[in-house]
DNA sequence: GCTCGTTTTTATCATTTGTAAAAAAATCGT
DNA sequence: ACGATTTTTTTACAAATGATAAAAACGAGC
């Protein structure tokens, strides 16, 4: 997926200011099973995945827990570190050999500050992480993971053949016992 | 809580860009029990609230359920309108007499872009917004019913005099019966 | 196609949480 | 202070979910 449609998806930017954005942006690419973020650290960077696919999971509970997956044209972000330079609570692993645009936590902090369209952009950006954990949140306060578990496999059946049922599973806060009795209900 | 207060603790902006932002500020007030903002409609205000406590609620499922308690200073925004100019979940109530900083999202947008200040005003708005929601999620996914009770009393004693417990409960994502069932068990 | 390791399902049992109804306690208006 | 209403707790039972272990299915690599 190129950098222009997924900066152009969160915010449509006038030429010259998008010229400034992506000359900070590089590509970099890692292997599956790399580890791209960690919650320890104060991450510098944030990232947009060209192509591949990355989950974030925490880990300081004895099991640990996915709560995000990552594909094309999704930002890869640790909100914490992002926003109010702390650390965050996730690791973020490459569950398959991923591309992805790079840019600078600190240029990008810059560019706000100098550059209206791009503060908006970035205004943008926040707003829809927003509206997307937001949602996530309320399905997980309305909803049964029964219901759930049909959601994701409405809004996003491609998920099933690049992730294992056990990261789903958790996704769904849940155990992957009860999905899989949720999958033989169902069927 | 005065306007200034609020508007600074999210992102301190230049004399003229918050007089700009000011000027175009209400101040209203509603009863306690009066319904701010409904779920059915596209909401064209955000509000600040200067005094006062309210909760946001969905009733569309047989039980209502809040998910959101809004204090002095605390930012009121059907996001869903805010963001996407959709319907949103939720029905927001007053839960004493309140007074509220109002101002319209048309007019907000214009400045987000006139005024490189008062557009990051707007990013930081989000990020912060996204913030508590995220941790929100997080433990919801991570934390059991019991230790997101302890939380809340830690973080938040009084909510506690100042909204049932009925409330609390679909806020923890628990029945009132459970939530009855942990205060016995730490007592 | 076979083997080894991983993932997924199934089974059993214990625990947690929900539902419904009633009792107890607290709150409110007069 | 009183009765009426609302809120909170308690109880008993049902349903859902978790933990653990074992079996079955699947996949990668030879």
């Amino acid at each position: 997926m190129h950098i222009d449609l997924i900066l152009d998806a969160i915010y449509s930017l006038p030429p010259e200011s998008r010229g400034r954005l992506t000359q900070d942006i590089k590509e970099v690419s890692y292997p599956k099973g790399y580890i791209l973020l960690r919650a320890q650290k104060i991450e510098n960077s944030i990232y947009f995945i060209k192509k591949g696919i990355v989950r974030a999971y925490e880990s300081s509970t004895e099991n640990e827990v996915t709560f995000w997956f990552g594909q094309e044209g999704d930002p890869v972000i640790s909100m914490k570190s992002y926003i109010k330079s702390q650390k965050g609570y996730e690791d973020i692993e490459l569950l398959e050999n991923t591309e992805l645009y790079q840019i600078s936590t600190q240029k990008l902090q810059a560019l706000f500050n100098e550059d209206l369209h791009i503060a908006n952009w970035g205004r943008k950006l926040a707003e829809q992480e927003l509206i997307k954990t937001e949602e996530r949140l309320i399905a997980m306060q309305f909803k049964t993971a029964t219901q759930r578990y049909k959601d994701l496999l409405e809004q996003q059946p491609g998920l099933f053949n690049r992730v294992s049922l056990g990261h789903i599973a958790s996704y769904l806060g849940i155990t992957q016992v009860s999905l899989s009795r949720i999958r033989a209900e169902i069927r």
